[in-house]
DNA sequence: ATATAAACAGACTAGTTGGTTTGTCAAATA
DNA sequence: TATTTGACAAACCAACTAGTCTGTTTATAT
């Protein structure tokens, strides 16, 4: 008698899909990959999604976005002081990733530069998660400079947007350097930036370990 | 009689090829889109290129380190204040790019996070693209360190690869926001950053116009 | 002028790829 | 219990795709 688990089995698409794509891309991720990954056939596959595209669509709706909502959007909106809460998460996810994941870069940013120009469906759905994304760093700052603790000088929709940009570019570029050193030296500047964007009372409250290694 | 010029006939598929890639990535670059653009055959085109792996790599060498040497290592390289020079030559690339150039990105960035982890050759040349790149601005800063106007506390080489990155990155996130008044915003906080990057002396020399619209 | 090699033209092919179709089996439903 | 439906299995297919092969035309060297 055969196990049936549904929810189980589009689970499992989803991730050998994503994990595909992840190193491939969009187009270079291939249905017959998937099946042999996961051991399951065509047949299954197409039942619970249409076609290829609906894959790929589940996949930033539901997996990339949830992620963001875990490891951002949850993080900054219970955080006192953005920048610090930035800063570590930032080397939280550097900490969990070894050179070969450091290679195969954020599949957010993957996804973006693939397939928004050539794909509308795609784009609307990345566009929704930089929003959600950028906007919890919006608010958390708008947040810290009510609280005092950031500059009331800046612009925290822009700055956000910014930030989150910086952040994917170093990423993107730390793709293709052998050296890991590349990316830390580029996550000091980052870091600094950040640091720039607190006021003097919120720089007093910052912990002296935090800024020691500036 | 039919006028034979292999130089140009190479071109022609180098400068079509790239256009198709800079759309549809490397992997989407179809050869027969190719042939149907120039007008070429199999029997040319395979004549010229190997496969069509020589064909991308023959375009980041040539066509994408050669532009990358003419717009930024050339200005660079003659300018007495980099920071102003990076500022112009970003003000430049942005005013010659209408909205579907914007979403299409910099092939550089875009062949980085497709190719580079998953073909060895590509992620070599695009590293090397970069290591002139961001060698260029940080010979740039090092002098303007040494002529006065850029601040003496700040690493050159660290800042130039977080400045590409930075840019990169701006770029990238562009590309799947429908409002260009995105970029211009992200383009802003970057500026700040800049111009952050100044000594007093290198503040005081900087044009008005160019600081006002901060 | 002739030989040789470079620069093509274009039909052909082998392997791939997303997707379909038909059928089976288990579980919910009536 | 009978029946319908959801969840798969797997053979099959048509379109595509990079690359090859043979032949032809043009340029170049002698």
């Amino acid at each position: 008698m055969v196990v049936r688990n549904p929810d189980e089995t589009r689970t499992k698409i989803l991730d050998a899909a994503l994990d595909e794509i992840h190193l491939r891309g969009f187009q270079g991720m291939r249905v017959d990959h998937i099946l042999k990954r996961t051991g399951l056939t065509k047949g299954a596959l197409y039942h619970h999604f249409t076609n290829k595209q609906a894959i790929g669509y589940a996949i930033v709706d539901e997996i990339l976005g949830q992620d963001i909502m875990e490891r951002w959007v949850g993080p900054l909106e219970k955080s006192a002081n953005p920048v610090v809460t930035f800063i570590e998460i930032c080397e939280n996810e550097r900490a969990g990733k070894n050179a070969s994941q450091i290679e195969k870069g954020c599949p957010v940013n993957n996804l973006t530069q693939e397939m928004s120009p050539i794909d509308e469906g795609f784009r609307e759905r990345l566009e929704k998660v930089y929003q959600t994304w950028t906007g919890a760093i919006a608010e958390s700052l708008e947040r810290g400079i009510n609280n005092g603790v950031v500059r009331d000088d800046i612009h925290p929709e822009k700055v956000a947007k910014f930030l989150l940009a910086s952040l994917q570019g170093i990423i993107g570029v730390a793709k293709c350097c052998k050296e890991e050193s590349v990316l830390d030296d580029m996550a000091e500047c980052m870091r600094d930036y950040l640091i720039s964007l607190l006021s003097q009372e919120g720089l007093s409250q910052v912990d002296l370990d935090i800024l020691k290694a500036s």
